[in-house]
DNA sequence: GAAAATTAGTGAGCCTTCCTCATCATGTCC
DNA sequence: GGACATGATGAGGAAGGCTCACTAATTTTC
């Protein structure tokens, strides 16, 4: 309407305070992270984290390249304290089946916790186009490799039968709590982390543990057979390795 | 610029067809799959669904409330006629191994086929707060339960252990597929239904199966040898196409 | 300690997109 | 061929993401 020249002392500009980056920053991620959480990706609006955290909507975009980036930004970061002291628990505790099923409890308490995060996390980060390029994939690989490799002391050890693909194994772990609890995430009901982390270490060791009841002359010979074909295959697998090695570009877990 | 009073003759308006009500729709509904599988939810655009299938924004919401329910309607149209004739594909399957295998690798092989479909499934209709409102959810159910009842009948013949909740089993088989097959959507690599089928079914079925029961230790030691063999068989063939394998382009699967 | 330089912060407003509604036109029925 | 029911239109409103020229608080310079 008017010039701004005209009436500058009409609209009072508000008190400004600066910040130090860090510090403005931090302010607008925390905030963010509540609205995201309260709202949805969607539907949280870009003013309304501004106006909360006490900033115009404009200076997000100082901070931040856009919403996306800010989504990004706020589960980063989540993900990041999430994973602290992760490894010094994971110390303490003795035998497959109780490191297994603790991984399991603990990524179901994670869920539990705090089921909004989880929710962005599994719904509109995971299925971006680019969700590889995202450093919360980078921590996510991190997170879950520590299963497999629980999994795979236990092959080495002989307590798990060999031949089953790792990958397979953290798919249907991760996919199955996360399958699992859907509609927790959703606000159906609710669920128990103990009881669930039971049964599902339950089944995957089961599925993996090999029989070793009483060893009579036929098991004997099936086991001797079934060692020779490992040996056969870890030999065919070197071979054929060598020759496709040199086009392999990426490495194995993905999620 | 001018009033429409003014040159009315100036803006002739667009020949127009009247088509029966149904019609319309089932033209709008193809166009907006398209459009929803080549862009993903959020950046498709009504106006453009609306230019391809030949009609005006307007138009759209004479026949649908909005955005939101046109994919839901076109997610419904996509499961009614992806679960026809499933059960009398079941029929012609005999024994427990088998069948669950089969519905898994049905389940893959529809992702496989319609990758885009199912990342507006997986990625944005099932996060949605009233997804349990939906007849996708419903369509869903009935089958995931077609799962449970081969799972169920083999916990009453004996060959599965009970005790195992069945809600748990069916997570893990779903929930494992999806995990693995996300990198897939994300547009990441390729995977083989049949070798993940075998993967899941073989880690499913072994968690499930009671020892030395229903199977006693005869039956057990054939079907390990037959498992030799077939590995051996695998073996046999790594080690003679080496040749070919250089040709050969991606690895197996991705995720 | 004042002027200059730096840069955090502002806020009006642009653009895209979803959606509404008053109006028009087409096919059908008698 | 006139009346009626309704398919279809398109201008415009509202909301929200994002930009940018500008303002003023803080730091640096001399």
């Amino acid at each position: 309407m008017s010039a701004p020249v005209a009436v500058a002392s009409a609209l009072p500009r508000r008190q400004v305070f600066r910040l130090p980056r860090a510090q403005r920053m931090a302010d607008i991620l925390l905030t963010a992270r509540q609205v995201f959480c309260e709202k949805g990706y969607s539907d949280a609006v870009l003013a309304e984290i501004a106006e909360r955290a006490g900033v115009v909507e404009g200076t997000i975009y100082r901070y931040f390249t856009g919403k996306r980036d800010l989504l990004i930004k706020v589960v980063e970061h989540w993900y990041e304290e999430m994973l602290t002291d992760y490894d010094r628990q994971l110390e303490g505790i003795r035998g497959t089946w109780n490191r297994l099923r603790f991984m399991v409890w603990r990524h179901l308490t994670v869920i539990h916790n705090d089921p909004a995060m989880c929710r962005l996390v599994f719904s509109e980060l995971r299925s971006d186009l680019d969700y590889r390029d995202t450093a919360v994939f980078e921590l996510n690989r991190e997170y879950t490799n520590r299963t497999l490799a629980i999994i795979q002391d236990a092959m080495d050890s002989g307590e798990f039968r060999t031949g089953v693909p790792l990958r397979i194994v953290r798919d249907m772990i991760y996919g199955g709590v996360e399958h699992h609890i859907w509609a927790f995430l959703r606000g159906e009901g609710d669920f128990s982390p103990e009881d669930s982390a039971d049964a599902v270490t339950d089944i995957v060791y089961r599925g993996l543990v090999r029989q070793g009841a009483a060893i009579d002359r036929g098991e004997q010979a099936v086991r001797r057979l079934e060692e020779v074909a490992e040996r056969l295959e870890k030999a065919a697998g070197q071979v054929t390795t060598i020759e496709s090695e040199m086009s392999r570009t990426t490495g194995k877990a993905t999620c």
